[in-house]
DNA sequence: GGAACGCTGTACCGTATGTTACGTATTTTG
DNA sequence: CAAAATACGTAACATACGGTACAGCGTTCC
């Protein structure tokens, strides 16, 4: 049963030419706006042209392009009239997608109960207020997670490393690291030995550690100062780490304005080197 | 402070002859669609002549009646597209631990409401089915992301490879690139000119492009097959790819149990190499 | 390697749309 | 009550919008 426009185009984008999918795919994008513009200005965002928008809304099964909009608009007055059936639509809720979803937006939601604001405003503190190093270092799924976090933190702040390749290399890192300095660790189960033992190292450094790991809590917790437990069960094969990307986010944006005054200056000065 | 139309028209409203506060009255009667028609069509509902509409829409303040529309169409898009701001009940605000949260949360269900389970079902075809190689790579934020999805592809697959490093590198792995081979690229805002040349080159060969990018599609949309469109617009200096995370985690799951079968068997294998 | 097919864009056409001028009706004001 | 001003609709107009024919191109299949 089809009934949504947008449903109908995702049911029949496979056996679209490359033109017409193009359409359709800026259509879905942002939907259905694009569609109650001109044939013009449709055609332009898609970068294809008019013709091939009218082939795209005949193939859908539309006479021509004003009925389209007609039923675009029907569709718009039906949602915009009664907001409860704006939920997700039947066919993602129906489907292997939405369980892995809804088990996400849950992890998100226990993960922020259980983190506070002071909590998290502590962190960005001791990321943004740190007078040495900031370094970042994940394990075998997690590591993205740390590159993510640096690519961000090192626009705005100076010395932030991210810590890659073998265990040896990081080892030799250990030299550099003192206590005015902070080490951002990612860690979920499996937990590996490796980042262990290398966080021990650090802590006994005097190295301040910034956990991100799972609700059973790497043993790294011990060692560390904060430590963010995102939930990560999702009906999957695999643990997800998506709570923990947010929560990497949310510190990513918190840093930033604590940055403000001197990042803005940072940031110029970057985009001059430009 | 006037910020919506339909403020502004119950705002001058008492101002207006009769006829106009016909066409007033229908427009807000069922707000914006009406205003989205046609000149006709709305006198029509109106009761009203055409040159009326077109009056009232001059008192608004607009130039011509396509202004007037192009206005509502803003508008409209601003609502659809961050739901956060539609609802604005109290009670949502009192439970909103951080605007970042709920910013995130409410792209990810956007994101999915964009996303039929067909499609989804259809990219993790493409990746699991795919009788040559995978590549992955992002964009300067995206690039964790492409890992992260690496990492978990390459333990269910064989020949899944992380393109890395400089332009230079990826470029000459083109040369190994066919019909029969995927290549799964982040790209979002601001777009990557050396990302957009690298997916052209890959696409001229007959690779199977799947694009994960942001609302307004990068211009590899032109060349891909697949496009996932994620919502990246929160509360931050930054834009947030949590929602192409989960996009990225869901079709991790999705292959994974599509290749269950012959996976299984894999990771056992792999199992007893350690 | 050649031929048939299908897809896509350019150029053009008819028309519906927004717009304007003008005459009539209606209300307002002295 | 008269006269003027305002409001409204009819009708004509110009623009730009949707629609179509056709040719070039790439792809696929003998």
């Amino acid at each position: 049963m089809i009934s949504s426009i947008a449903e109908l185009i995702s049911d029949r984008i496979g056996t679209m030419p490359a033109g017409e999918r193009r359409a359709a795919q800026t259509l879905i994008a942002n939907y259905p706006l694009t569609g109650l513009k001109t044939v013009a200005e449709f055609s332009a965002a898609a970068g294809v042209s008019s013709p091939t928008i009218l082939r795209f809304v005949a193939r859908l099964g539309f006479q021509n392009y004003p009925e389209f909009q007609s039923a675009l608009q029907d569709e718009l007055a039906a949602q915009l009239q009664s907001p409860a059936t704006r939920t997700l639509n039947p066919s993602s809720a129906a489907g292997a997608a939405s369980p892995m979803l809804e088990a996400t937006l849950d992890n998100m939601r226990e993960t922020f109960r259980h983190l506070s604001e002071k909590q998290l405003a502590d962190i960005a503190a001791t990321l943004a207020d740190r007078r040495g190093k900031t370094f970042l270092i994940g394990g075998r799924f997690t590591d993205p997670l740390a590159r993510y976090m640096a690519a961000h933190l090192a626009i705005i702040q100076p010395d932030v490393h991210h810590l890659a390749g073998q265990e040896s290399i990081w080892r030799d890192r250990l030299i550099d690291m003192g206590k005015r300095d902070v080490l951002v660790t990612f860690d979920i189960r499996r937990y590996q030995e490796s980042l262990i033992r290398f966080a021990e190292k650090a802590h006994q450094r005097g190295v301040q550690i910034v956990l991100f790991t799972d609700q059973w809590l790497s043993p790294i917790a011990r060692f560390a100062r904060h430590v963010i437990a995102g939930r990560t069960a999702v009906p999957s094969a695999w643990d997800s780490s998506a709570a923990l990307f947010v929560v990497a986010e949310t510190l990513i944006g918190a840093v930033t304005r604590r940055l403000e005054a001197d990042g803005a200056r940072r940031i110029r000065d970057l985009e001059n080197l430009r």
